[in-house]
DNA sequence: ACAACTGTACTAATCGAACTAATACACTAA
DNA sequence: TTAGTGTATTAGTTCGATTAGTACAGTTGT
């Protein structure tokens, strides 16, 4: 399920789209998979309805899921949405990447970094 | 010099001590050298005294700057420094490592945007 | 000694975004 | 009809960041 961090600076709003986002990168999730209702979903985690809408509206708004009054809230299927989704986990890292080299931080240290996470499945 | 973005939601005084960081990182600034005042800083920036104390405070208690009272601010010049403020940097890339790692993202995916982002250098 | 800087400390007030709370309405399905 | 769904709106709360103002101690140059 989705973890949230109630002391992170980041809005549990962001945290719910992230989670969702995820995973459907991991395939958790898949294209017309249905979501937990905005008020069963909030109760579950203990936090408002208002916030679990305002993060699904946002993935409304991205095309990454769609919403039917009355029947419930869905994961899109078409591959437009898939690359939104790519597209933004990939933007938070090339935002990262473009930090370090503001900083002058060498190419091969940053794979030197990746390496160090992705090892058990180079072997 | 540093550039601050007020509409941003990253604090303010985060913004100082990356701004900083980084004028280090990039050779800008070196061991021994003055920062700003307190109140020099925050007037060219027009924003509170107390921000820019807050930043330096941090940054001192990271072992990056040094202040002596009466006299001003300095960056440290011993290496255990230097080692902090790469692995400030290198710190928040590894978080986005982690990040995308989490997500399915392949290790060859998080190259193809680093090399994008430095093809400049490469040729 | 004095003036003009420096860092440091403290309290109070303000501001804004996030979040909560409560309610209402329209749609769908059993 | 009843119980579930999404959607919308308004008001209030909470909390961290920031500002504001003041004070004190050390340094430097005159």
């Amino acid at each position: 399920m989705i973890q949230l961090d109630y002391r992170s600076s980041v809005p549990i709003y962001d945290q719910l789209i992230n989670g969702i986002i995820r995973l459907k990168m991991v395939g958790a999730l898949k294209g017309g998979d249905s979501l937990p209702s905005v008020r069963a979903l909030a109760s579950q985690l203990g936090i408002n309805p208002n916030t679990v809408q305002k993060a699904y509206a946002i993935l409304e708004e991205k095309g990454i899921i769609y919403s039917v009054s009355g029947k419930g809230s869905f994961l899109s299927e078409d591959e437009k949405s898939d690359r939104a989704v790519m597209e933004i986990s990939l933007g938070r890292f090339k935002e990262a990447v473009e930090e370090a080299h503001k900083r002058g931080i060498s190419r091969e240290a940053l794979i030197s970094a990746i390496d160090e996470m992705y090892k058990e499945e180079i072997k």
